[in-house]
Parts: structure tokens; sequence; C-alpha cells
DNA sequence: AAGTGTTGTCTGTGGCGTGC
DNA sequence: GCACGCCACAGACAACACTT
């Protein structure tokens, strides 16, 4: 039996409940602040994790898998380590096949057919000890001198993977190519310094490249959204439009984005 | 224990149509 | 010509049964 003790307003004499000392402690708001101020730093470190994509070996991945695939896989190269090992819990041990199959919230067949294909694909790779890795030629973890990349920040990508279903976010990978350096602006020459010289894609390009009609592609874009902001967002410039994408998930300059950009993706509330 | 096949349910896709 | 609502159908997935 643990102690109790009973708290008493002085004042009035009322008492207003019991503590029991064995099980309790007493924190002051001071302490409390810090220890909650200590949690969010905490929290904010892992929120701007990231990997890395490479944004021409992708297209090999694209050619090779489906887009729920992709969907799968973009979702899953959030797990690994700095070796690229897919690891999982807070001690980052390495996963096992059952504990992708979990992370991936998949079935027994569904998850059987997406295994196959990305380890056939070489692009889930199992090592001799039975450790289970990601291609580096596709997405890694760490720094690079590698320019032409994209960074995909983990805990929004996780979030995402929890919004939207799977051919969503194989929608979204087959897009990360075509993002510019700069601006984010979706467009045919991501790699061009030049502002000036960026060529958007027009929504029937973004159609052709994900390989459906420019209806489905519409929808998507309208609907792609997570956290009360959208994934992408439409850029209306008199007649002409393009697209950008969400630079808090997917982003290809250092650091992290400035919070005004927020704005431009914010989901619009009616009246 | 792990892979394969079958079936039922649910959701997304794309055709059609309407209003602006 | 664009935005989008409706709807039938196809595809994705889980659950289960069965095989190796």
């Amino acid at each position: 039996m643990s102690r109790q003790w009973k708290m008493i307003d002085l004042d009035t004499g009322e008492v207003k409940g019991d503590f029991y000392p064995d099980l309790q402690i007493v924190r002051s708001k001071k302490q409390d602040e810090a220890f909650k101020r200590k949690l969010q730093r905490q929290q904010e470190g892992r929120q701007h994790e990231f990997t890395f994509s490479d944004m021409e070996n992708m297209k090999e991945v694209v050619s090779m898998l489906d887009e729920k695939t992709c969907g799968y896989l973009l979702y899953l190269q959030c797990f690994v380590n700095y070796e690229n090992v897919l690891v999982k819990g807070q001690d980052k041990t390495p996963m096992a096949k059952k504990d992708i199959q979990e992370t991936l919230g998949l079935g027994k067949s569904a998850f059987a057919e997406f295994f196959k294909k990305v380890t056939e694909a070489n692009v889930v790779l199992q090592n001799e000890d039975g450790i289970f890795s990601i291609n580096s030629r596709y997405h890694f973890k760490g720094a690079t001198q590698n320019e032409r990349v994209v960074k995909s920040f983990t805990s929004k990508v996780k979030e995402l993977y929890g919004k939207v279903n799977a051919k969503d976010l194989g929608f979204v990978y087959l897009l990360l190519p075509y993002v510019h350096y700069e601006t984010n602006i979706l467009c045919s020459n991501p790699f061009e310094r030049n502002v000036e010289k960026i060529e958007p894609l027009s929504q029937l390009e973004l159609s052709e490249i994900v390989g459906s009609d420019d209806r489905t592609t519409y929808r998507k874009i309208k609907k792609l959204q997570f956290d009360q902001m959208f994934v992408l967002a439409e850029v209306r410039c008199g007649k002409e439009k393009h697209y950008k994408l969400n630079p808090f998930v997917f982003f290809r300059k250092d650091g992290y984005p400035d919070a005004s950009l927020r704005a431009d993706f914010l989901v619009k509330r009616k009246k």
C-alpha cells in the first residue's frame, strides 16, 4: 500500500483531493514550463529530420515500379539510418521483414506483392545477415555533395502517409524529379539556376508524367492535403498556371524553408 | 512459418453531363 | 473551355483457405 495524503485549502479548510507521495511528484510551474520547452525542442529536432532522393536515379524506380508501390517506398525510406538500413523504434534496431509489413500497415497478400516488386527491382536490398536496406542509389540519409537531390522531411511524409493512400503518395513520388531548386516549382528543367528560364509543367504535362488523365490529376491536386496544408499549390499568373510542391514536405535547398512560405499552402477556409 | 489463390468490400477513376 | 457533381465499373486490399 502506498502512502496517501490529503490536499487541503488552508484558507477554507476544504479538502481538495488525494496525493500519493510514493507515486506522484510536485513540480513548480517554472519547472513544468522548462520541461515542456525541452520536449518541444526534441520534437522540432526530429521534425526536421530528412532523407535525400536522387532525382535522376529515382526515375529508374518509377519505370520499374507502379504508382502505389512508389508510394509505399516513399514512406518506407523515411525509416533508414545513416547506413541506409531500415530501422525501427527509439533504439533504431534493424527491421525484420515482419516489421516492414507492420510499418507499412499492410496485410499478408498486399505486402507480399510489394516486397516481391521492390526486391526484384533492387530498390530494397536484403543483406547477407538478413538486414534490410534501401538502395542508396535512390534514397539515402546523411551528407552529400550531389545537388541533384530532393530532401524529404520524414515526419511530414509519415504524417502524409496516414492521411492519404499509397497511390496518392506515389503520385507525389513521380513528381519529385521535377522540383526546381530555388522555388519548388514543378518544371521540366529543375536544375536550371536562372529563375527566368524555368519551364513550368502544365496540368496536362503533369498528367502525362504520372500517367493518368488530366481529370484525375486535377482532383488529386485538390485532394492532397494534410494538417491544414496542401501538398501542391496552384499558382496563377494571369492565364498561366503552374504548380509548386510543398517545401515543408519536400525541399531542395539547404536548411528548412522560411515559415512565411507556409501561407501558399494553407487550406483556404470558406468565408 | 511463409507463400499463393479466392472472394467480398470499399474506394478511386474516368465517362458523361451541367452551369458558368 | 474550365470547374466540378454524379455514377458505374475496375482495381486495391483484407480476410480466409489452402499449399509447400
